[in-house]
DNA sequence: GCAATATTACTAATATATTAGTGAATAGTG
DNA sequence: CACTATTCACTAATATATTAGTAATATTGC
C-alpha cells in the first residue's frame, strides 16, 4: 500500500494480547471494585489460594509483578491484613507469604460472581473455542518460558 | 483435590494473558531501551504509523490506554518532539495527533530490529501456530468487543 | 431555542510499573 | 577458610494506571 510510510510487517502481538486480557478483565473489574480490591491484589490472593503459601519471588514469577512493585503490592495488602509474611530459618534473605482468614473469606464471597463472569464469557465465546484457546495459551507459554532451574533445594 | 480449599473452578485467564503477553514483550524491552523509548509511547508511535494521525479518543480505544494516563503519556511526548497536537475544527473539544519526523526517523531505525525478534519468536513457535494464534486472538477479541458506534460522522 | 445530557480532555490522589542501585545473606570456588 | 559472585528484598526516581471528579464544548429532547 504505502511502500515509504515505513509500517512494520508483523502485527502487533503484544498488542492484540493486551487488547484481549483488557477486554476480558474489564468483565471481572467491576467486581473486584465492589470488594474494594485491587487487581494486582486480587491476583495475588487468587495464586495463594490456587497453589498455597508461596515465598514472594515465587509469586513475582507466577503473577509477573515485578520486585519493587511486590514490595509496596505486599506491604499494602499486608496492612489491610490480606496476608502475613515470615522469613525463611534457612534463608534470611527469602520471605514466606501466606493468606489470612480474612482474604479466604474475601475470595469465598467473590468466587461465585467470578464464577459466573467465567461462564457468561463461556456462552459468548464458546465453550469449544474456550477450550482451544486455553491450549494455544499454554502452548505459547510453554514454547517462550525460558527453562529454569526446576532443583531449587526445596 | 481439596474440598474446602476455595479453589476456583476456571483457571485464570487474565493471568494466562498476561503471562503470554509479558513473555512476548520480554523480547521486545531491550530495543525499547536502548532506543531510550517507553513501552507506552512506542505502542503510540507504532498505532500512528499503522493506522495514520488519530484522535487522542481513538488512539486511547486502540492501544488501551485511559485519558488520565494518555493525558501524561503525550504530554511528554510532545515535550521530546515525538508527536504533535492539533484541535479539531468543527470540535474544540477533540485533539488530533501525529508523529514527527522525529519518532519516524526512530521508528525507522527500531524496524529491523523489531523485524528480526519477531522472526525469532516466530521460529520458536512455528509459523503454522502462529497464523492460528493470530486467527484465535482475533476471534476472541472480536466476539469480546462490544458493538460500537460505527457512524462517527467523519 | 433551551435545558438536560453526553462527550472530551483534563486534574488530583493513590496504586502500580520500570530502571537502577543497595545491603544483607547465601552459595560457589579455590 | 577466604574470596567472589549471586540471590533476595528493598529504596529512589520517574512513568503509567485507576478512580473520581471537573470545565469546556457538543448534542439531544422537548
Amino acid at each position: 500500500m504505502h511502500p515509504k510510510s515505513g509500517k512494520l510487517r508483523h502485527r502487533n502481538l503484544p498488542l492484540l494480547l493486551l487488547q484481549a486480557r483488557e477486554l476480558v478483565i474489564a468483565h471481572f473489574r467491576p467486581i473486584l471494585n465492589e470488594h474494594g480490591i485491587t487487581e494486582q491484589q486480587w491476583r495475588i490472593v487468587r495464586a495463594l489460594i490456587d497453589t498455597g503459601p508461596m515465598e514472594q519471588r515465587e509469586i513475582g514469577e507466577l503473577c509477573r509483578i515485578s520486585s519493587p512493585s511486590l514490595a509496596g503490592v505486599l506491604s499494602r495488602m499486608q496492612q489491610v491484613g490480606y496476608i502475613k509474611r515470615k522469613r525463611l530459618e534457612r534463608d534470611q534473605r527469602r520471605l514466606m507469604v501466606s493468606l489470612t482468614p480474612r482474604s479466604r473469606a474475601l475470595s469465598a464471597r467473590m468466587a461465585p460472581q467470578i464464577e459466573a463472569t467465567y461462564r457468561r464469557i463461556e456462552s459468548v465465546i464458546g465453550a469449544e473455542f474456550s477450550t482451544r484457546f486455553y491450549g494455544a495459551l499454554d502452548e505459547l507459554i510453554g514454547a517462550l518460558t525460558p527453562d529454569r532451574d526446576y532443583n531449587h533445594s526445596s
